[in-house]
DNA sequence: GTGAAAGCGCTAACAC
DNA sequence: GTGTTAGCGCTTTCAC
C-alpha cells in the first residue's frame, strides 16, 4: 500500500510501482527495461535501481500479450522415455539458461495426430520460438509456421522440405564408420537392425551400411536387414530373426542404442556371448551404452551439442538473424568399447584370453 | 478480413471472431468456453460449433492476464542428468496431458541460490501451480508460496516444514527391506553408500539400514558407512574405501542406482565379480538398473506414480480442493535381480580370490 | 528524452 | 440468459 518496498514479498510489483517510485511515467520504465537507447542515463540508472530495490519481476504474459518477447521457447518431443531425448533436452536447457530463456515442454506421446494441434496451440501461445525433436509428420504445419514467419528449428530430422532450419548429425558417415569397423575386424555377415523408416536418420544409416558393404566388396544379403523401431523391443525381435537364420551373422549393427539393448536380450536368450560369439554395435552413445555389459561399442552422436546448436540457431532466428546455413551437420564418432571383436572363425585367440579383455 | 474462415490458417482467431460469427457478444463466448452453466443450450451449441469451425485456440497469456487459468503448471527440477528425475517427469507429463494441462520446465542446474529466484519468477508468471522435485533449500520460499496461497506440491523431500503438500516413497521401509534381504542371504558385513545428507530420503535410508542391523543383532560398524552423493562418482569413491577395509564387506547397499553404478565400477576395478565375490543392492529402480550387468537388485520407487500422484494433488489444489492428507506416502518394493547371492564365506571360495581383493 | 493513450485477448463483475 | 464494461501489465505508436 505505502511506498515501503519489501524485497522478500513475492507479490506483484508492476511497472507502475517502479514508475511511481522513480518518478517517471511507466512507458519510460518500459523503455529502460527493454533496453531502448534514447533514455537519459540518469533516468535509466534511477529506474534500474528502483526496479531492483522493489524486486520487480516482469510479468511475461502481459509482456507477451502486448506484443513483446516472452523469453519462453517451446519444445516439442515425441516422449520422455528415451535417454536420447533426454540428452538433447539437456543441451537445450543449458543453452537456454545461459540466454535467460525459459522452457515450455510439450510431449506428443508419439501420437502423430497430436502434433499439428500442439503446434497450433504453441504458436498461438506464449512462446517466442519452437524447437522440434524428431517430429513425426511435420510437413503440413511447418509450412504454416514458415508462412507465419514463426521461428523454429528442427532437430534430427531432415529431408521433408528445403527451407526448415535443421540440426542433424552425420548419420551416414557414422553408420559407414561402424560398418567398416566391423568389416575390418573380419566380419563378413553383418546383421542390421533398421530404425523407423520415416525418419531420415534411419534410412541414412541403412544406406551407409549398404555402402560400406559395397565398398568392401561384400555382397548384400537382404535377409540380414531386419526392421526395428528404434526401441528395445523392436531390436529384440529383429535380432531373434537374425540369429535364427541358417547362416546367422557374426555381428549385428543396431540402428540405435535402445535397439542394441534388445539385441543383447536376444543374444543372451540364445545362450551366446558378446563379443565372443557375436559382436554388436549401436548408435547414439546414450548414457546406457557405457553401462551395458559388455559396454557397447557405438556411434556417438553429439546429442547435447545438437540441442545447444539448435537452441542458438533458434535464439538468433528470434532476434531476426537467420543462420548462414539452414542445415547444420554435426560430426559423429565411433566409440570403441567391449562389444566387438574379430569373428570367432578368423580368431586364434583362446576363450580365456578373450574374456579377459572384458574387464578392461 | 472477411468472414471466410480458413481452418488451416494458424493466424489468431480470437474470441471476438467467434462472437461475430455466431452472433453473440464475446462475453457469452467466454462463458461457453469456460463451461459457465447458465447459457442457453442452443447458444452454447452455436458458439462451440463456430469456434471449432474457425479453428479457435485460446490465447493463454490473455486468459491468464485477465485472471483466469492458464492451464500451465511449472516444474522445478535440480537437473535433467538423471534417470530418476526423468521417470518422475514422465509421470507428471502423463497426468498433465490427461488433464489437458501444459508443462513449463525449470532447471536449477543444482544451483542452490537460483531456486528462490526461479520460484519468484514462476509465481509471478503464467503458471497455475508449481511442482518441485527434491528442492534443495525450500524453507524460505515455500513459506512465501503458502502465504500467497499459491498451489504447489513437493516430490520426494520432506521434513522441512509441517504444511507443504508432499509425495514421498517409503524410504525407510525400502532400505530396511533391502538390508534385511542381504542379512537373510547370510551377509554380516554390509557396506552402505550414503546419499546427500540434506535430503530426507538419504537420512531415512541410512537410519533404516542401521535399524535392520540392530533388529538382526548385527553390531554397527561406522567404517562400513561411507558418504556418497547420489551420483556415480560418489558411489565409486565410497566403494573403493569400503573395498580397501581390512575386513571388507561382502555386500554393499548403495543409496540409489546411480551410486550402485559407481560401486560396480569400483568392484570391477578390484577385479571382483558381482554377485560372486560381492553383492550389491541399489535404490530407485531406474531404467538402467535392469540393463546393468549383472542386473541390479534394487528397491523400486514408484517414480512415475509419484509424479502422477503429485500432479493430481496439485490439480486438485488448483481447483480449490485440498488433499485429505498433506503427505502422501507411496510404497517401495524390493526387486530381486542378479546382483546378490549368499556371501562366499558360506559357500566354497578359493583363497586366491580373497587375497586378490586387497589390491589397489 | 519522455508522457499519454491505445490496445493485445481475455475474465468477471455488473447491468438489463 | 446475455450484453456492457472495466481492467490484468505491458509494448508501442504518437505527440510534445
Amino acid at each position: 500500500m505505502s511506498s515501503q518496498p519489501d524485497p522478500n514479498d513475492i507479490r506483484n510489483v508492476t511497472i507502475m510501482d517502479v514508475a511511481r517510485e522513480s518518478g517517471v511515467s511507466y512507458s519510460t520504465v518500459s523503455r529502460v527495461l527493454n533496453g531502448y537507447e534514447f533514455v537519459k542515463d540518469s533516468t535509466r540508472q534511477r529506474v534500474l535501481e528502483t526496479a531492483e530495490r522493489l524486486g520487480y519481476v516482469a510479468n511475461l504474459q502481459a509482456r507477451s500479450l502486448a506484443g513483446g518477447r516472452s523469453r519462453i521457447i517451446g519444445l516439442l518431443v515425441p516422449g520422455l522415455d528415451n535417454a536420447y531425448i533426454g540428452e538433447v533436452v539437456r543441451g537445450i536447457d543449458e543453452e537456454l539458461a545461459r540466454a535467460n530463456y525459459d522452457l515450455m515442454l510439450y510431449t506428443t506421446h508419439r501420437h502423430r495426430g497430436k502434433e499439428p494441434v500442439y503446434v497450433k496451440t504453441i504458436v498461438n501461445g506464449i512462446v517466442d520460438g519452437l524447437l522440434l525433436i524428431v517430429p513425426l509428420d511435420p510437413v503440413a504445419y511447418l509450412k504454416n509456421l514458415r508462412e507465419r514467419q514463426f521461428p523454429y528449428v528442427v532437430i534430427d530430422h531432415q529431408g521433408f522440405d528445403d527451407f526448415s532450419p535443421t540440426v542433424v548429425a552425420t548419420n551416414w558417415q557414422g553408420a559407414y564408420d561402424a560398418t567398416s569397423y566391423l568389416i575390418q575386424l573380419g566380419h563378413r555377415r553383418i546383421g542390421f537392425v533398421a530404425g523407423t523408416p520415416e525418419l531420415s536418420s534411419a534410412t541414412e544409416r541403412l544406406n551407409a551400411y549398404q555402402a560400406a558393404l559395397y565398398t568392401h566388396e561384400i555382397s548384400f544379403d537382404a535377409a540380414l536387414v531386419q526392421n526395428g523401431d528404434f526401441q528395445q523391443e523392436g531390436g529384440y525381435l529383429a535380432a531373434k530373426i537374425l540369429l535364427n537364420l541358417d547362416v546367422p551373422p557374426t555381428a549385428i549393427f543396431a540402428s540405435n542404442d535402445s535397439s542394441a539393448l534388445g539385441v543383447y536380450d536376444a543374444v543372451h536368450e540364445f545362450g551366446l556371448r558378446i563379443p565372443h560369439d557375436i559382436s554388436v554395435v549401436g548408435f547414439d552413445d546414450t548414457l546406457q551404452a557405457a553401462v551395458m555389459y559388455p559396454p557397447l561399442t557405438t556411434v556417438r552422436q553429439p546429442l547435447m551439442d545438437m540441442g545447444r546448436t539448435a537452441t542458438r540457431m533458434l535464439l538468433n532466428l528470434i532476434k531476426g538473424q537467420p543462420p548462414p546455413n539452414h542445415r547444420i551437420v554435426l560430426p559423429t564418432n565411433l566409440v570403441l568399447r567391449g562389444s566387438c571383436q574379430a569373428p570367432a572363425t578368423t580368431s586364434v585367440q583362446s576363450t580365456a584370453q578373450l574374456s579377459e579383455r572384458r574387464m578392461k
